[in-house]
DNA sequence: TCCATAATATGAGATATCTCATATAATTGT
DNA sequence: ACAATTATATGAGATATCTCATATTATGGA
C-alpha cells in the first residue's frame, strides 16, 4: 500500500473531486492511497479505520464461511464506497475486501471524520442512496439466485462483464461469486459452447449469439 | 385499509412516538394506517405515496419474476421501514407489501414530506443504518444459499422463529423465503422429524432437540 | 530458468433440489 | 352449510449441482 502525499496526493484531490458529496470541507481530511493488484484493503474480520471512496481500480468483497467455503459478496467499482458499515455500526463483522487491479482510493479518517459525516445531511443522503441501491441489487442477486439454474445467471455475468464481444473473467473468481462448484461452471459454459452461442479462443470466449444469451439473462429482470 | 382520525390517531401519535427519529416536527404530518391481515400495503409496480414505519404489526416483502416464481424477500417487523427506496430513487422498480397479521404503520407523505426528510441529517442517519443492516442481511442470506443446503438454512429458520419451543410458520411461506419448493422443504422437515430434531403436533412442530438445530444452523453464522 | 502454485480441464458418481401428479385436510366466502 | 380455494402430504422420476480424483497448462517469484 502506497499512500500519495503533497503534490502527487493535491493531483488527485483536484481531479477526482468528491467535495459535492459533503456539505464540510473534507479535502484536508483525505488521504490518498493506492493498493497493488491482489492487496487486502481490509482483511476480513479487522475493523479499518477509514471509509474508502473508490476513485480507479476495483475491488472485490468476500466472506469465508465455517466450511472453508468463500463467497464473493459483491464488486466494487470507482466511485462506490466501503467500510461505511464500520462508520455507521458499532458491531458489525467486517468483510474483506481486496483490489482486483491497481487500486486508488480516498480514505476518510474515522477518528477525524465521523462526527462530522454523521452530522452532515448532504453526505448522508448520497450515502442512503448508495446503501439503498446496494440492497436492492443484493436483493435481487438473492431471489435470483434461488429462482434460477446457473444458464440464466451466467448469461447475464457474461454480457455484463463482456469487453466488447469478447469475455475474459477468471473462472476461478466467478465460481465465488456466482456460488457454484467449478466443475459446474465449466459444465454450463461447454453447453455454450455447444449451443453455439460462444466460441473458445484460448483462454477467452467469443460472444457469437448475444440475442441467445440476452434471452436467458432477460428473464432474471426486473430491477 | 383504515386510517385513523382525531382521538384514535393521537393515541397513536403518543404512544409510539417517532419524533426522535426527525429533527424537524414530523407528528403534524403523520397519518396512521391499519391493515387487515392479507392486505397488500404496497402493490408490486405501483410506486407508493408514503414512506411507512410499522408501529404494529408484521409484514412481507415480495417480488415476482418473469417465470412466475414468486420470492419472500424479507419480512418487515415493528420499528421498521418500508418505501424508503422509492423516497431516495426515483427508478426504482416498486416490491410488493402484504401484511401478514393486523399491522399499523405511520405514513409520511412524500408530496409534503420529501424535501424535509431528504434535509434532516438526523433521519438520514436513521435511514441510512435501517439500510446497512438491511444491506447486510441480505448479503449474508444470499452467500449462505449459495454456500449451505436447506437443513442449514431452515434449521436457522426454525430456531429464529419458533414460539418457544413450538414451530408452527406455514410451509408454503416458507418455501418462498427459503427458496425452495414445497417438496423439498417436507423432505428436510420429515428428515428432521427421523432424526428426532422436531416433533409433528398437528400443523404445528415441537422442537425435541434444540440443540442439534444449533450446530446445524451454527455453521451458517459470521454476521 | 525452474519450481511451486494457481488456473484450467474432464470424468464418474453422489446428492440436493425440482417438476409433476395426485390425494386429503383445512379455511374462507357466500 | 357448502363449494371453492388454499394448505398439507407423498410418490416417482428428472435435472441441477456438488465432490473428488486426476491431468494439463499457465504464472509469479527465487
Amino acid at each position: 500500500m502506497e499512500i500519495y502525499k503533497n503534490e502527487k496526493r493535491q493531483r488527485y484531490l483536484e481531479e477526482y473531486s468528491i467535495g459535492y458529496l459533503f456539505a464540510f470541507p473534507i479535502e484536508e481530511f483525505l488521504e490518498v492511497h493506492e493498493y497493488k493488484r491482489d492487496e487486502w484493503i481490509i482483511q476480513e474480520g479487522t475493523r479499518p479505520d477509514f471509509l474508502f471512496y473508490v476513485i480507479e481500480g476495483k475491488a472485490k468483497i468476500y466472506v469465508t464461511h465455517q466450511n472453508g467455503k468463500v463467497s464473493l459478496i459483491n464488486f466494487i467499482n470507482e466511485e462506490d464506497f466501503f467500510g461505511e458499515m464500520e462508520l455507521l455500526n458499532p458491531i458489525y463483522y467486517t468483510k474483506g475486501v481486496q483490489a482486483s487491479t491497481k487500486t486508488v482510493c480516498f480514505a476518510i479518517p474515522f477518528h477525524r471524520c465521523r462526527a462530522r459525516m454523521l452530522e452532515d445531511a448532504t453526505f448522508l443522503r448520497e450515502l442512503a442512496k448508495f446503501l439503498s441501491v446496494k440492497s436492492t441489487q443484493m436483493a435481487a442477486k438473492y431471489t435470483q439466485s434461488l429462482s434460477f439454474p446457473l444458464e440464466n445467471r451466467l448469461a447475464d455475468f457474461i454480457l455484463q462483464s463482456a469487453d466488447g464481444e469478447v469475455y475474459k473473467e477468471k473462472h476461478v473468481t466467478v465460481c465465488d461469486f456466482l456460488g457454484v462448484s467449478y466443475r459446474h461452471l465449466l459444465y454450463v459454459f461447454a453447453q455454450f459452447c455447444d449451443k453455439g452461442y460462444l466460441q473458445k479462443e484460448g483462454r477467452h470466449y467469443r460472444i457469437l449469439q448475444p440475442k441467445e444469451l440476452n434471452g436467458l439473462a432477460r428473464v432474471l429482470m426486473n430491477e
